[in-house]
Order: structure tokens, then C-alpha cells, then sequence
DNA sequence: GGGAGAAACTTGTCGCGTCAACCACTAGAG
DNA sequence: CTCTAGTGGTTGACGCGACAAGTTTCTCCC
């Protein structure tokens, strides 16, 4: 049984603050959607859906991108369907696989919602932040968010010599949006 | 209807990092505490308390301090009471208040976990970023945070003369702990 | 080509959090 | 003194999330 590590003071702060944040923070963001009858996780998977190319993913990719289970992937799934938000169909090349679509109402909902969702994380979050304080958390959380995104290749690289990062899919997939990218061309 | 305002691309990086780290990683914390039949929110709870000069405070304030509402609070109070971690009794000075207060089994519990809780919040997060980082992160999410504590005093400081930002109690427990403080001495 | 194992998704259960009452008590106005 | 707000706390209902099976399909190796 070795020594604690305690977090020193500054490491406190953060902590604190980003509970706080959480805690406080995010329960208000679901307002927003809860005037729709939706969660934040169902804009979370409209999202993901919305910066696929043809606005189409299979189901594990999206739980991945949305950052849920794939269980509850299709729970919350279950009332975009009943809503014509989202159509799931059967892959025709992997019969276990199934692909979600957003429909057009779909899209047209989440461009409906997007604006009052993007505005209510700029007034919560980066309204209280100058630029170079936004850059820094950016590049911060980043390094966190990436080592919770692919899980720890403990071994070395060697030990796999095939896999090239460079072109590991997922890589992308995990790193990519869950916010409003989907802004209508102006 | 303005025009939307739309999240940079530093912004998004950062939001989209909050979000993964929020999905992923502090669900991750969870274990330490399950482990003894626990949530995080019992955690927050019990460190409330023990930053409380003698382990007792006002319920409605620990609420405050472990970022919960009330009504959560008394949900999960029922656990700690009847596991004998925390008792609470009614406040003689004002009919309707009552005091929570850490027993001596409780703050054992307390110390008995922190160092795991720690060690898990060292892991996920501060093991990745440099000092200057952290620090950055700190006085980033403070200022968040701050906002939202004291719910914006929209109106000017002189429509409520008296109110003296440095003598509001509040502001103290608002800003206050809600991670591992209490290390028995060395 | 058949059988073991993994991948993709679904289902049901159970405990938690939110919300909207609700009760008890206090404070302040008249 | 009493009436009305307002504060402090509790309760129950309901929907969500985590978890642990379960089903189906694919993969791969002998």
C-alpha cells in the first residue's frame, strides 16, 4: 500500500469546478430538448447521424460517436423511430448490422433545435472565457478525451505491428463532432 | 430571430472533449464507490460534511456543497442513515432545519476511500496534462463555475446596497470542496 | 463444413434523479 | 394576533441508464 497521491490545490480547483459544472451545468442544457420531449442524448445521436455523408451510420458506430452504450443506443432510439425522426434498417452486407437514417424530418428538427442548443453552451460556457482560456481547455481536455476514447494500447506499438494509427477508423469517429457541426449553408 | 451563434472550431473541440470525458470517464469513478455499495453523490455527501469544522452542516447547505438538490439529498441520505454514516437530527434554533452529521464510522469510511477516489481522479485526468494545463483548466472552469453558483445578479450591485459579495456566507460553501480534503494528518 | 467464439443488437430489471405536490415551521405586514 | 408568504425538508410517481442475459449472425480454424 504505497503513499496517496492527493491532488495538490490547483488539480482541487479544477476538480471542483468541473463537478460543478456537471453537476449544475448540464442538467440545464436538457431544457432546451425536454421543450421538444427529447433528451440531450437523442440530439447527440441526430448529430452523429448528421455529419455522416449520407446521414446514415451503423448502430455501434453512432453508440461510439454519441458516447453511449449500445444498449442504450437503442433504447433512446426506440422514440425517434416511433417520431419518423430516425429509420433503422437491416445491413444487407452484415446480417447482424443495422443502419440508422435520419429522415428529413429528422434533419429538419435538429437544424430546428441546433441554434438554441449552441446557444446555450456558448452562454453557459465560453461567454465567462476569453479566446486563449477556450484554446487551453480545448487542447486540454483533448489529451484526457483521447485516452478515454481509445482505450489504453497498454502494450507497445510493436506488439501490433499492423496497426498503423494513421488509418484506424475509429480514431476518427470517436474524435469527431457531438455538437452542432450541422449548420445550414448560409 | 438573430443569427445563431455558432460554436468555433476550438470551441466544439473543447465542448466535444467535455462531453466524451462527462459520457466516458466519470462513469468510470463510479467503481470505487460501488464497490462499497456507493454512489459518487454519497461521496460528495460525506466530504461535505467533513469539511464542516465539526463534521455537521445544515442540510439544505450540504445539498448546496455537494452540488444535489434537495430532494436527492434526502433520497440519499436514507442509505447513509441506515448504514449509521451519517445522522441527522432536528435543528433546535429553527423548527424546520435539520443538521446532518458524519459518524465516527462515517469518517472512517471516508478515509478509507478517498485515496482510491483520488487515485482514480489522478488517473483519468491529471496524468495527462502538465501543470501549466491544469492550472489553465483550473482558472477556466472556475470562472464557469462561478456563474453558475451564484445564479447571475442580473441587476446592478447598487439595487441591493447591502449585499457585500465578501460577507455572503454562500459564496464560501458554494466555492468550497466536493473532492478528497480530508487526509488524516501526516 | 462444422463448431467455437466473437460481434451486433435487443430485452428486461432494478436503482437513481427529476419533478410536482405536500407538510411543517418561520417571518413580516397589518 | 392573525394572515400570508416564504423557507426547509419529505414523499411518490415516472422515465432514464447501467447491467446482465439473450438471440442472431459472422469469422475463422481445424
Amino acid at each position: 500500500m504505497t503513499e496517496p497521491r492527493w491532488l495538490d490545490d490547483t488539480q482541487q480547483a479544477a476538480w471542483r469546478a468541473l463537478l460543478a459544472l456537471v453537476n449544475r451545468g448540464l442538467p440545464q442544457l436538457e431544457h432546451t430538448f425536454k421543450a421538444h420531449g427529447l433528451l440531450s442524448v437523442h440530439y447527440s445521436i441526430l448529430v452523429g447521424l448528421s455529419a455522416s455523408a449520407d446521414d446514415t451510420m451503423r448502430l455501434s458506430d453512432l453508440a461510439d460517436a454519441a458516447n453511449v452504450s449500445q444498449s442504450r443506443l437503442t433504447h433512446r432510439l426506440r422514440t425517434l423511430i416511433d417520431r419518423n425522426i430516425v429509420e433503422v434498417t437491416a445491413d444487407s452486407a452484415d446480417g447482424r448490422g443495422k443502419n440508422a437514417t435520419l429522415t428529413a424530418s429528422g434533419r429538419q428538427l435538429l437544424e430546428s433545435l441546433a441554434p438554441s442548443h449552441a446557444e446555450d453552451v456558448q452562454r453557459m460556457l465560453f461567454d465567462h472565457l476569453t479566446e486563449t482560456e477556450t484554446a487551453n481547455i480545448a487542447s486540454g481536455l483533448a489529451k484526457i478525451a483521447a485516452h478515454l476514447c481509445n482505450p489504453d494500447p497498454k502494450a507497445d506499438p510493436k506488439a501490433d505491428p499492423k496497426a498503423d494509427p494513421k488509418a484506424d477508423p475509429k480514431a476518427d469517429v470517436a474524435m469527431s463532432w457531438v455538437a452542432p457541426t450541422t449548420r445550414p449553408s448560409p
